[in-house]
DNA sequence: AGAAATGGTTATCACGTATAACTAATTATC
DNA sequence: GATAATTAGTTATACGTGATAACCATTTCT
């Protein structure tokens, strides 16, 4: 069994070439599309100088008016602290603004200015005619049965599903 | 529209209830089932004091004994620097050895020691309970799918696919 | 022989994720 | 109504992953 499966390196991308092991690892296929989509969606991101948490920050906010920082720390499962420096890059950037809450001193409201909204809107056209592109492949039903299938797994994983 | 959508906050997970834009985006599903198996993930290889990275690099080396680091950081799409410590950490553990190529000797043949082997078997198996597990609401059919389309994906985002 | 390319290393940086500890304000308890 | 416990947001910090530049030793090209 000398002689690695691996191929010397075609150059072409350094994709493993056939792994016996990892090639039965459902997480493994998943994590390597992943790498892919995101690699897709980070260069979609980049003309609107956004990044994936910036962005999925912006569009929570744009789509909940109102909402406080650790309801959207929580909806985007990171941590309160982390979400701080998402807050803060999209309010220098007055996509959005901290609001105080009158009825509640601590906590903050949080809205989408209207440079924001506009923002987000150019931008999700962009991510979508990306997906569109990557998935083109893919038929509908296709699409229908994966999307229903990391439901489930959401679910079993301990996460609410909607 | 004011009020937000989301939740106050279930306590159950995270995870926003219901977004009308993020739900569209098939890059969103994909990154959150992600989430929950590389959780998963993580809690199967802790046992063995192996992360993702370790776990995979080791797994490549068993199944292809005498790779070379670049080889190797080039099927798991690393950065050669980065296999570095991957590979110190698994030659520090003993689960692998850098033996010098006779024919370059610049070049290391990666060797996974019987210990080394014999962990990559016990924690494989560990990593399919727990893919089991979580995966066991998916049909054969509905797992199909999704690999096939997840293979689909790398291969119209660049990546050569088997 | 000299130049260019390759395998591995070091150092360094950007980003995402996680935890502890703190403040100011609110709610609960007595 | 005063004190304790909790909550919203913040600061500081640390770890894991990913990426780049610069370097040494060796090999390959010309």
């Amino acid at each position: 069994m000398e002689n690695p499966k691996i191929e010397p390196n075609t150059g072409q991308s350094g994709v493993a070439q056939y792994d016996e092991t990892l090639d039965e690892l459902f997480g493994y296929h998943l994590k390597r599309a992943v790498n892919v989509l995101q690699l897709d969606l980070k260069a979609a991101l980049k003309p609107f100088d956004l990044r994936m948490l910036t962005y999925t920050a912006l569009v929570l906010i744009v789509d909940n008016p109102g909402l406080r920082q650790s309801q959207l720390a929580d909806a985007m499962d990171v941590e309160r602290p982390n979400m701080v420096v998402i807050i803060d890059t999209l309010e220098s950037r007055e996509l959005i603004s901290r609001d105080r809450v009158l009825t509640d001193r601590r906590a903050y409201a949080l809205h989408a200015t209207l440079g924001g909204r506009r923002l987000c809107e150019k931008a999700t056209i962009a991510v979508k005619d990306h997906e569109d592109r990557l998935l083109h492949e893919l038929s509908p039903e296709m699409r229908q049965t994966v999307i229903a299938a990391l439901k489930l797994i959401r679910k079993v994983g301990g996460g609410a599903v909607t």
